[in-house]
DNA sequence: ATCAGGATGTTATAACATTGCTTTTAGCGT
DNA sequence: ACGCTAAAAGCAATGTTATAACATCCTGAT
């Protein structure tokens, strides 16, 4: 088990070289890095939780002052995903950055249920043990969901 | 790994069979297995993929001859989560039924993005590397969403 | 200049889920 | 059987998340 990542503890710094990574992904790979996509990027990751569609067009608003269509938050989010910019988590109908973009990875989320804080972590046993089960099934598998919900070590130590 | 029921090949017998035990388990713990649940427990046998809300209210509309609101079942949804006789996919909004509701276990579901079988497997091993996983991190982790989106076997095969 | 493809704008609607309140029903002691 | 209580279900309205369908704009290649 590897932590890579952990949504609590994010600076001003890391958001920036966040952005500087995903700008060099994105021009090596032909595609384009829109002011739009660019700015919700960095919408998920001044966020220190998973934000849904409609909560990201709200920030995104009102940072960048004018009125935008979820549509719009959709696609952008759509780009984000296909180029591994960022995650959905499922359980939560909500998005976080992904702080390694470059390289697949059997990411683990947990997620506290009190302060939505969303750690990433990189268990490739678990990744290996799941593809066993997947080629005794003869499944052939496209994405992995691996999600866990619960309460984080800072909001135990809380009560 | 253990695979624990398949969605695929799931006979009349096996249906009215689930429905007994879930009788059963109400009664031992004091709830009630109201004809509604009984219905929708029933709807999510018969259907041989996760259904969502609205298709379970229609097929229960159409099953039973009355119509129903929203509400009432997304409240027998609840119910049948409560008592572990259903489960949710996250990465669906979509609900099946839980071949085991008297013991927990560690699920992990493969959904076929093409015909939709969904088939749940029980991969102790994963579940407890998870647990270490949780571990060191100091979370209490409260629920598993691990669900496996690809190609079955059958669609595979099919091409 | 024309064209093609990608990105974005616009409008409408589908799909999923909850809230608040009322009425009905089941279980229980009398 | 009767009345009480709590659970269950009915009902209307609304909130939340996601997509479809079509129009426009921009940029770079021919
Ligand atoms: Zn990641
Ligand atoms: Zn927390
Ligand atoms: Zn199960
Ligand atoms: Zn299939």
């Amino acid at each position: 088990m590897k932590p890579v990542s952990s949504m609590s503890p994010v600076t001003h710094g890391q958001t920036i070289q966040a952005l500087a990574v995903a700008a060099r992904l994105c021009v090596a790979r032909g595609v384009q890095f829109t002011e739009l996509r660019r700015r919700l990027l960095e919408t998920l990751w001044v966020a220190h939780e998973p934000l849904g569609a409609y909560e990201a067009l709200r920030r995104l608003e009102g940072s960048w002052g004018r009125t935008l269509k979820p549509t719009t938050v959709y696609r952008a989010l759509d780009f984000l995903l296909e180029q591994g910019l960022a995650v959905r988590i499922e359980s939560r109908n909500a998005y976080v950055p992904c702080a390694h973009p470059d390289q697949p990875h059997t990411s683990v989320f947990f997620v506290c249920d009190q302060c939505r804080v969303t750690i990433e972590v990189d268990d490739s046993e678990v990744g290996r043990l799941l593809k066993c089960d997947a080629t005794a099934l003869g499944f052939d598998v496209r994405r992995r969901v691996l999600e866990l919900q619960g309460t984080c070590a800072h909001c135990l130590a809380m009560r």
